[in-house]
This record gives C-alpha cells, sequence and structure tokens, in this order.
DNA sequence: GGATACATGTAAGATGTTACATGATTGT
DNA sequence: ACAATCATGTAACATCTTACATGTATCC
C-alpha cells in the first residue's frame, strides 16, 4: 500500500469536514491557516484524481434538476473508505520518528482531530508525542551544550542551538496544550 | 538560471571546508547534525554529477604516483565559479519571503557563513531575519488572538498556536544569537 | 466591452525516494 | 572464509512546480 502525502490527507479533511470542490479547497489553501499547502492547480486536481481512483473520494451525482452546470464545477465527497482511512490516520500512535521527522504531518493530524475521533484521542496523542518529544530534546541538549563547550562560538553552533530550541518550544507548546485540553474536558 | 536545491548548497559547503568524496558526504549526512538531508546514494551522486556539469565542483587529478585507485575514489573540490556563486548566496538579503517559507534554507546559510564570510555579513543577516520575523510573528499572533476569541478551544486553534510559537521561538532564537555574536565581536 | 473571478485541466521538468546492482577491501 | 564497510552508480517511481491552455460568468 503506497504512502499518502499531507497534502492528500489535508484534502480528505477538509472534504470530511465538507463536500466542496477542487477550485473551493483551492481557495482555502490560499487563504487560510493553511497557506503552506500549494494551491496550484497542477498540485491539487491530480490529488483529487488519484484519491478517486483509489476510491478515498468521489464526486457528487448531480442533481438532474440542474441538468448542465456550465461551469462544470465538481463537487466531491469522502466515501466510508476515505472515512476509515482518514480516521485509521488520525488514530496512529505517535513515533519517535514522526516526532523528529514528520513534525508538519503530526500537526496536520492534530489539527484535524476535533470533529472527526473523541477528545481521548486528541490527548493519548498530545501524551505519546509529548514523551517522545522530551526525549529527543533532552538528547539534543546534551549534544549541544557539549559541542558548545568544546568550540569556540560559530554560526553552525548558533544554527544547531536553534534546531534544539525549535524541538523545545515544540515540547512546550504539546505541555501547554495538554493542559489546557484536559481543563476544557472538565 | 535554475535554481539550487538546499541538499546542493549543503554539498557545497562542505567542499568548501574540505574537497571530499561522494561518499564522505554521505558519512556528514548521515552522522552528524546535518542528518536532516539524505544519505542516500540516490541524491547525493546525481547532485554531485549536475555540480560538477554546472562548474561549481570538480574532481581532483589523481596523482600519477598513485595511479591505480582501485576504489575508484572520487574527491570532489570547489571552483573558483562554486566558491562565488556560494558566497553570493550566503550574502543574499533576507526577505520577508525567506523567513516565512524557507526557514531551512535560511539557517543552513546562517551555519555556513563562518570561515566564508566576514562576521559583519551574519550579524546583517540577523538584523534582517530578525525585522522579517518580528513582523511576520506579530500579524500571526494578532490573528491567531482573534481566531481564539471568536470560537471555542478546538484541536485546530491549537495546532494554529504551534505555528505561531514556532515562529516566536525562532524570533527570539535570532535575537540572542545577535547578541552573543556582537559581544563575540567585541 | 473589458477585467476579474470561476473552474478545470495538461505538459514539461526537476528533485528526491527506494530498491537494486556491483565490486574491492578490511577485519576476524 | 565471511561479514562488514568502502565506494559508486542506475532504474523506476512519485510528487510537486511552473507555465500554458481553455472557457464561463459576473461586475462595472
Amino acid at each position: 500500500m503506497k504512502d499518502t502525502s499531507n497534502l492528500e490527507f489535508a484534502l480528505v479533511g477538509l472534504l470530511k469536514q465538507k463536500p466542496q470542490s477542487g477550485y473551493d479547497l483551492r481557495k482555502t489553501f490560499a487563504k487560510t491557516a493553511m497557506r503552506h499547502f500549494s494551491d496550484s492547480p497542477g498540485s491539487i486536481y491530480p490529488a483529487l484524481r488519484r484519491l478517486e481512483a483509489r476510491g478515498w473520494i468521489a464526486a457528487d451525482a448531480k442533481p438532474s434538476s440542474q441538468p448542465q452546470d456550465p461551469r462544470r464545477r465538481q463537487v466531491f465527497h469522502l466515501t466510508p473508505l476515505g472515512e476509515s482511512s482518514f480516521v485509521a490516520w488520525l488514530e496512529r500512535p505517535v513515533t519517535r520518528e514522526d516526532a523528529i521527522w514528520r513534525l508538519a504531518e503530526l500537526m496536520l493530524r492534530f489539527a484535524f482531530m476535533d470533529g472527526s475521533v473523541p477528545r481521548s484521542t486528541a490527548l493519548r496523542f498530545l501524551g505519546q508525542f509529548e514523551q517522545a518529544l522530551a526525549a529527543y530534546a533532552r538528547e539534543l541538549r546534551a549534544d549541544f551544550e557539549r559541542s558548545s563547550s568544546q568550540m569556540p562560538l560559530n554560526t553552525g553552533l548558533l544554527a544547531f542551538q536553534s534546531g534544539v530550541e525549535g524541538f523545545e518550544a515544540q515540547l512546550a507548546w504539546a505541555r501547554q496544550a495538554l493542559a489546557r485540553l484536559m481543563e476544557d474536558s472538565l
């Protein structure tokens, strides 16, 4: 079974929230907080066709009451297979490798959880994410401190520090998010 | 003139520090803080050949004293064109778009500055980077606070917050790095 | 009448991934 | 003798980018 790209999961997640056309999806990518996805037709339309071929999404049947939509707008919706695949993706355990190499995918998953899986899934996600990040950030920090003490200050070292602090910031976010979600669930 | 990928600049930067073979470069990617670059032969060797074709790097002439290196190890070094292209890349101004969309490339540039350009270039870089980040982080934060007040807490909002705080962490790093480098230059 | 937004697509090209392939050398 | 490491490469494949192409509808 071949992989699914972040773009494809983003499309599926948006279609789960509301059936819509490729053009609608492009506007979302162009104008909302999901700006980091490309809104180019050359990425969206082929991705939609791949998902359709895989049976995850399907074009709405056009109601015969409006027989000829001259703008040939195609509205897609999730199939049951698409729905279950999407939920399975949301529920995957968070691995150390995910936290290190696939941060963007993890945050996309988390963003789509409300409305598709119970809060307990989001809480579990944050718990596993926190664990993985804490362990990795500690290693990185130790590595950095060791390097720091062994050589004079230089831009390479500072760049390394930026990487370490990026993971630490993500960890701080995970802890705060966990606290806020737990308090919200009371 | 076509673009140069981060991987290609990383190879050039490493070759500037020391002439070495594709295998040496792969080991660096596999084992050091530059782990996020792929160490697969299918990316490194073609990239080296592209750089060679462009005239940025060249294979060392084999000294006839060791006529047949049975391991056909090929050591590459920078050409003058490669050197000047690399320095021009390091000296590019930092744009808002760079700070938003190409953080990884910016940090790669910064990491390679020591040894290739004067400290003043690194200081200028950090100043421009700080400006761009500060402006963007402020916009993002305002956007987030507005969204927060308009809807109940949910995972999408929290994911957005993580993005905002990532930029804020990068900004904090830039300010601290600037302070440390200036103090170091005294 | 002209510009802009709606709406979907194709074609060419580059990068990068995984898997496969080859063979020499070094260490045990 | 065998395994691991050294060293380089190719082939197939997938995704994504940019640019091009087409036509409708709406607004001024």
